[in-house]
DNA sequence: TTCGCCAATTCCGATTTCGTCATTTTCGAG
DNA sequence: CTCGAAAATGACGAAATCGGAATTGGCGAA
């Protein structure tokens, strides 16, 4: 059992915020420009939207696609801000992998020395 | 000829984001899981990404499909939502400014060794 | 030049979503 | 209980993406 499918999290979280506008599926397909049906296919996951409907319902919703898709928590964080995640931005896939692997061990480091 | 339809955008998005992350196509693929000759349909602008394949392409590359798609600009890259991220929020001040430095310099190299 | 390799693109049948519509089910109000 | 709105479901061809194989395009070495 796969919890964290984005395949199964998507038509949760496409309700849940459809319902948080107080929209019902005709309207909320309305703004987004495309068939009841098809949020409905979406809502019970008989149907994955495409790349352009996504986007449409991103932008009917004000939500980013990431929510959507469930690749992110309701705790949106925000980075870019900052001159560290604005560095590892720019690194390629291998130095990023050692990175990653670095900053692993500081974190690991960290919280043995703490307790 | 509207310059901002998203359509137009993902194309670029997506193969800038593979060349800073020194990666082929063949090799993205394999990081996201699907074919090489995707990727290039994807860069050529002749397929769009289905929702599972925009997913593993955001994933490969960590950056927000938002990003990707084109609904946001190049200061929303990252989506701050695996394993590096994570490590990060637990460090200690100081270790995360040792962090913030060590991924400066690579930053740099792979800056130098691209251009 | 020719060869060989590698990256990228293109070709093909299979699968999926598309829009549109009709029908059925669910469920709360009266 | 009946009524009506909302949602779920299914069917249909058209259009798009899918994975995998074959082809093309450069480019350095022999």
């Amino acid at each position: 059992m796969k919890k964290n499918d984005p395949t199964e999290i998507f038509p949760s979280r496409l309700r849940s915020t459809r319902e948080k506008r107080a929209l019902n599926q005709a309207e909320l397909a309305k703004r987004a420009g495309l068939q009841a049906s098809a949020v409905s296919h979406f809502e019970t996951g008989t149907r994955k939207p495409s790349f352009d409907n996504l986007r449409r319902l991103a932008d009917a919703l004000d939500v980013t696609t990431d929510y959507l898709i469930g690749r992110v928590g309701d705790n949106q964080v925000s980075v870019g801000h900052d001159q560290l995640y604005r560095n590892i931005g720019n690194l390629t896939a291998e130095d990023r992998d050692f990175a990653e692997s670095f900053i692993k061990l500081l974190a690991q480091k960290s919280k043995k020395h703490r307790q």
